[in-house]
DNA sequence: GTGGTCTAGACCACG
DNA sequence: GTGGTCTAGACCACA
């Protein structure tokens, strides 16, 4: 028996607990450990087990259905969805999201982490991909 | 002598302007290209330049001096300080940015981005790192 | 005998099942080809045809029956009513269903649809209501 | 001098207040009475006006900006854009927008409202879209 | 029981 | 001052 999604959030961060919710959601989701067809629990059951409004958990819920990722249904749950045909990204949204990195490791950088140690770190991801 | 800054925004994104400004300046900073000593043109000067109200450029000059880069002073402008005092990130810091990067590797992987792309950007930027 | 009715709904559409249903009945109904007597499908052969769950279709009679098309008898199925009593439309009625058509034609002019596209349209549906 | 924006919402009304003022705005600005350029109210003055939450008119010109017909932007209030290049309307969008005026007139017939009445009011509102 | 809507209130971001 | 976000609570729609 696998354990059906356990996912914590920090409700002190300032990242919002919908956002937090959706990151941890993604992973998953984006590594296949969320398999088509699951289903998630239900946004009151998440939301009390968070410690959070059930509409906290329902609006993490609709941004991932917004990705692709779920299918919400009146009365019948969330549940992972099958992404048959993944539509290749937009190319605006391919070059936001790596304006967003260029300007993640500028802070990195700013912050005075070493460059090897940045460098390290982006190898080792790049790394994880392969698969 | 080489103008010191040369930069430009986009007043109809959504991201806000002095948001552009800082993140348009910190790339020649860490880089060295903005060298300490360096003077940056007053507050005024850029904004008009940009098109943007003095208080703009301001806060972007607040934040760049908040992590470090730059030296205010009342009546002299902005220079760019050394960086001799820099601490070395907090840990907690480069946590949180570490986070940053894979959750926006991941959302690069649900917009449908191949990971041979992701990768082969990540090992780009890990390479101009070297030097 | 005529198959009495033949309808197809969507259950991958955002538009509730049961609304589908009642909109894909009031149609034969408004012009005649359901006549007074005509006896609906039980709501569990609909139900089953539609692939939905009978309560689903119930709702969708009850809420014809509420129109004044329908007789709803326990036991004994849904029967096309005579529609002699049919009261004329409430004033209120009809100038709240006259507002939703301003709204309609407002959002087709908004989503870019042509005028002479849209009032093409309304012609068409205007000669259509003559016999 | 020119009224600027009067509309009148009724919070008893089953229809949602957000709902109420964005058919209200819209239709000045498919006409063209609301003309580019032209500025807005505030979310909040136009909300004290109207007797609700300011979150509410916030709701309701978010979706004018995302039909394409106001600018939002933060400290400088919202004003109607203009609309160049206005996009043809999706065929998918169209189609659903033709759907819901046939159901219309469906629920007008099934309300007990003469043909030739709706009939009438079809031309009328054709004609008026000539110019 | 499920998910969804609408509104409100506290707070934030921005210029 | 502007618009915007996040969360909550009452209520609705749906199966």
């Amino acid at each position: 028996m696998r354990r059906p999604v356990k996912i914590r959030i920090d409700l002190d961060s300032p990242v919002p607990a919908y956002r937090q919710i959706v990151d941890a959601l993604r992973v998953p989701l984006v590594e296949g450990a969320l398999a088509p067809g699951a289903s998630l629990p239900s946004v009151r059951r998440l939301a009390m087990d968070l410690g959070v409004h059930f509409n906290t958990v329902g609006e993490a819920y609709r941004e991932l259905a917004a990705e692709g990722w779920l299918d919400l249904k009146h009365g019948r749950g969330a549940t992972v969805v099958a992404r048959g045909s993944q539509p290749a990204a937009a190319p605006e949204r391919w070059q936001e999201l790596r304006g967003q990195l260029r300007n993640l490791v500028a802070q990195m950088r700013s912050a005075g982490v070493p460059p090897s140690r940045i460098a390290a770190e982006l190898r080792a991801i790049s790394e994880s991909l392969k698969p």
